[in-house]
DNA sequence: GTGAAAGCGCTAACAC
DNA sequence: GTGTTAGCGCTTTCAC
C-alpha cells in the first residue's frame, strides 16, 4: 500500500485519517492506490494503537421484551451514524448474566457502555464497577441515585397526560393497575397517578392494585378492581393494559363504553389490540439520540464532568380504548395522536 | 504481570491460554498473580496477533420485525456460550444499508457473519462479496441458490402440518392469503399450500390471494377471499393472519365457528390475538444453535468444505382460531401444542 | 519446560 | 510536508 503510492506508511495513515495536512498531489495518489487495491484499514490494529475500538456495548435485560426492539434499532442507527459499532448483550433478565456480559464487553475494550439495567438494585454493583472503567450511560431505567449518566422518559409527564385526557373526556372514577417493583417506571408512574388522580375524584388515589408488568397480572387485576366500579383503568404499561382489555372483553364489559383503558410505552401490540389502546408513547428515537450524545460527550471531554440525568417528555397517543362514552367505539384502524388533538 | 509472577510474558500467555504444558508450581504462581492483580487479557491485542477477534457479525433486516427478537436472543446466547461476541447490524429493510453494514463489520475483522438477508435478490451481491472474505451463514431466509451455508425452517413441512390439522378438524374449503415476494418463505409456503390443499378440495389450490407479509394486506385480502365461502383461511404468516382476524371480527364472521384461521411463525402476538391464533412455530432455538454450529465448523475446518443447507422442521401450535366447529370457542387462555395432541 | 525476541497493522512521536 | 522509528499487548516461533 505504501509502496503502491510511492510514499511512506505514515503518509498513508495521515491521508486516510486526515490527522495532519498532506500535499494535494500525493494525497491524490494515495487515495487512488487505496481505491485500486481495495485497501481497507484494519480496525483492530488501529484500535490497539489508538486505544479506542469505536465499539459500544449495549446491555439490555431481554430483547424479547416488546419495548426494546425499537429502542435497540434507534440506538444502533444513532451509533452507526457516528461510525461506531454495537456489541449486543442480552441478559435474559438475570443480574448474574448481566454482570458477566458487562465483564465480557469490558474485556473486549468497548469504548463505552449503554446499559438498560435488569434491576434497580441488583444491577448496581456491576454497573458501578463498569463506570470506573469506561463512560457509561443508563438508558430507560435507573439504577440507584446518581451512579452514572442516564437518559429516560419522564414518567410523571406521561401519567399526567393520561389523567388530563381522561378528565377531558369525562371520566371521573379512575383506578390504577401498576407494578410493585422498585424500578423508576413502577415507582414514578404510581406516584404520578396518586398525585394526579385526586383531581378527578378524592377516592381515586386509593384505587390501586400492584403486581408486575405482565399480561397475566393485567388480567388478574381486573377482577380485583371491578368491584369499585371504575370508569377508567389506568395501567402502568401496555402489557398490563392488553391483559386488562382481554379480561374485560371476556367479562362482557364494554370498552370504552363502560370503562376506558390506557397503557404506557406504545409497544406495537397497543395499536393492534381491540379496541386499539390509548397509551403514552416513549420518545424512542430521541432517547437513543440523547444517549448517543451523552456517550460522545463523555468520550470527547474529560471523563470527570458532573453526572447528567436527562428526562424526555413522552407523547399521548389517543386510540379507541379511551373514546368518550357518548361516541360509539370508532373503527379500530383509526388512531389519533396527541398533536392531532391540538 | 510477568514481573509479579516472576517469570516471562511468554509463560504467562501459555498458562492463561493453555497452549503448551507449563510447570505446575509456576502455573499456580501465575494464576495467583492474575487473580490478585485483577488481570484481564486485552482481547484487541490478542485479536491482532492471532488474527481472530472472537466476534461474529449479525446482520438482520429490521429488529422491530416481531419474528426477529427471539431469534436474536437465541443467537446471542448460543454465540456467547462459545465465548464469542455479537456485533449487531440493523439494515432498516434496505439492501443499500445492508451492504454498508456488512462492509463495516468486515472492516472490524469479524470472524464470521450471520446474515438474515433483506431481499432474496438485492442482497445477493453484498452477501457473495462477504462470502469471499469470511465464513458466512444465511439464517432464516435464502439468498439465491447455494451461495453460502444456510439454516432455515422447512416451510413445506409447516404448511403440511397446517393442512393436515385443518383436514383432521373437518375443514373442507380452505383458501390461502400469501405474499407475492420471491423469498423462500413466500414461495415455499404458497407452493406447499397449492400442493397440499387439493387433498381437501380440488378447487382449493386456486383460492389464493397474494400481497405482502403485512397486517394491512391480511385485512384487505379477507374481502377478496370471502365471496368464495371458505371455511378456513390459511395465512402465510402471523401478521397476515392477525389482520385477517381483525377484519373478520369487524365483519361479524365467527372464528372459528364459521371460518378457521391459521398463521405461520408464532410471533408473540399470535397467542394474544382473539381468538388466539393457531400457527406454525419456527424452531428458533434450534435454528440459532445450528447456525452457531455451522459457523463453528467453518471456522475450525478448512474454509472450502461443501456448502451446507439445513432445514429444520417446525411445530404446529393449535389454538382457538382453528377449533373444530362442533365445540364452541374455548377459553382464549387455553392453548394446546402439537405434542399434546399426540 | 522456559525465556528472548519477532512481529500482527496501525498511529504518533520525532527528525528532516 | 514527509519519512523513520518505536511501540500498542499479545502469541508464537526459536533457542536453550
Amino acid at each position: 500500500m505504501a509502496r503502491a503510492s510511492g510514499c511512506s506508511v505514515a503518509t498513508v495513515s495521515r491521508v486516510l485519517a486526515g490527522t495532519r495536512p498532506v500535499g494535494p498531489e500525493i494525497a491524490r495518489r494515495v487515495r487512488e492506490a487505496a481505491e485500486s487495491l481495495g485497501y481497507r484499514p484494519n480496525q483492530v490494529a488501529r484500535a490497539l494503537r489508538s486505544r479506542s475500538t469505536g465499539t459500544i456495548g449495549l446491555v439490555l435485560p431481554q430483547i424479547t421484551n416488546p419495548f426494546f426492539p425499537s429502542l435497540v434499532r434507534e440506538v444502533e442507527h444513532a451509533l452507526h451514524a457516528e461510525g461506531r459499532a454495537v456489541l449486543l448483550a442480552d441478559c435474559d433478565d438475570d443480574p448474574t448474566i448481566e454482570a458477566a456480559r458487562i465483564t465480557a464487553l469490558l474485556d473486549r475494550q468497548v469504548d463505552a457502555l449503554l446499559v438498560i439495567p435488569v434491576d434497580e438494585r441488583h444491577s448496581r454493583a456491576a454497573v458501578a464497577a463498569a463506570v470506573a472503567q469506561v463512560p457509561l450511560v443508563l438508558l430507560d431505567r435507573g439504577c440507584g441515585p446518581g451512579i452514572a449518566d442516564s437518559v429516560a422518559t419522564d414518567n410523571t409527564v406521561g401519567m399526567t397526560l393520561v389523567l388530563d385526557h381522561l378528565a377531558a373526556t369525562g371520566r371521573r372514577r379512575p383506578c390504577f393497575i401498576g407494578a410493585a417493583g422498585t424500578d423508576s417506571a413502577a415507582v414514578e408512574r404510581l406516584a404520578a397517578y396518586e398525585a394526579g388522580a385526586g383531581a378527578l375524584d378524592p377516592e381515586a388515589p386509593g384505587r390501586v392494585e400492584l403486581g408486575d408488568f405482565s399480561l397475566e397480572w393485567g388480567r388478574a387485576a381486573v377482577d380485583r378492581i371491578l368491584p369499585s366500579r371504575p370508569d377508567a383503568v389506568v395501567c402502568a404499561n401496555d402489557l398490563i393494559a392488553v391483559g386488562a382489555l382481554q379480561r374485560l372483553r371476556q367479562l362482557g364489559v364494554d370498552v370504552p363504553g363502560e370503562i376506558a383503558v390506557t397503557g404506557f410505552d406504545d409497544i406495537p401490540m397497543a395499536d393492534l389490540a381491540d379496541p386499539a389502546l390509548t397509551t403514552v408513547r416513549q420518545p424512542v428515537r430521541e432517547l437513543a439520540a440523547e444517549a448517543a450524545h451523552l456517550l460522545g460527550h463523555r468520550l470527547a471531554e474529560q471523563k470527570d464532568g458532573p453526572r447528567r440525568s436527562v428526562r424526555l417528555a413522552p407523547e399521548l397517543v389517543v386510540r379507541a380504548s379511551s373514546a368518550p362514552r357518548a361516541a360509539s367505539a370508532p373503527d379500530p384502524g383509526t388512531t389519533r395522536t396527541a398533536e392531532e388533538d391540538q
